[in-house]
DNA sequence: CTATTTGTTATATGAATACTATAACAATTT
DNA sequence: AAATTGTTATAGTATTCATATAACAAATAG
């Protein structure tokens, strides 16, 4: 999986890293049990600092995405309680919805894009 | 309309302040040519300094959500660009969905809640 | 006309965050 | 035994957030 950031992006890198793992496995470029390169590792990779790759996999374990077994690394270990990715989705969505009808983006365009954006992630499933 | 913020949130004031106001636009609480609260006013109302709020309706104005009349304030004016805005909720529902996907959450559970939050902003419309 | 209120701009300060740098540690792998 | 792992600590710089005080031109109210 490749990563890559956008020094120039006002997003902090840190989060910007935390993203492309989330879409990385939502599109399923990596899978659970599959390990991440190590902090050090992919810093240098990047040609950022070594702690912002660990402060991006702490938040990661933190949210449940990956779990940290010192004999493999970072490794893809989801945990999830729907409710609570259910009450977080909602939180997200209030908001963009909001400027989505704002701006007169309709109900229907609303969840076709979310049709489209399920049918990349997901491919055929 | 009531604004209020959580001043132990960890999101910025100034950021409150914006999605209350378009949250507050979604729901029709407010509407277009209504005029919002002189910055010294709401600054004062809320217990918060003046150029916090000044930075709120700056951004909201650059965002196309309201314009400032020197002889009435500041009013709701929302300037649409269609394609901005569709590409804008793409972007927000690429991290939001794949955060959904990552945990679980259906194709139909993610419509569901998108039509739960617009049957929310909208009422019956 | 005068006084007040409007958004806006400028400058400064303190606190918090983001990123980097260097270093060290215990656990594990080679 | 040497190297690599995540983690922790400390420190420095840059940026952002929120505050405070002050001033300006434009417009309103009395």
């Amino acid at each position: 999986m490749i990563i890559q950031v956008d020094f120039n992006s006002n997003e902090a890198i840190y989060m910007q890293l935390c993203k492309q793992i989330i879409i990385g496995i939502a599109n399923s470029q990596i899978k659970e049990g599959d390990n991440l390169p190590s902090v050090r590792e992919l810093a240098e990779d990047i040609g950022i600092n070594m702690h912002t790759v660990n402060k991006a996999y702490s938040i990661l374990r933190q949210e449940g995405y990956l779990k940290v077994d010192r004999r493999h690394g970072a490794i893809i270990a989801i945990e999830v309680d729907r409710y609570k990715a259910q009450l977080e989705l909602v939180e997200e969505l209030k908001i963009s919805l909001a400027k989505a009808i704002s701006r007169g983006i309709s109900r229907e365009e609303a969840k076709d894009m979310v049709d489209r954006i399920y049918d990349i992630y997901l491919g055929s499933k």
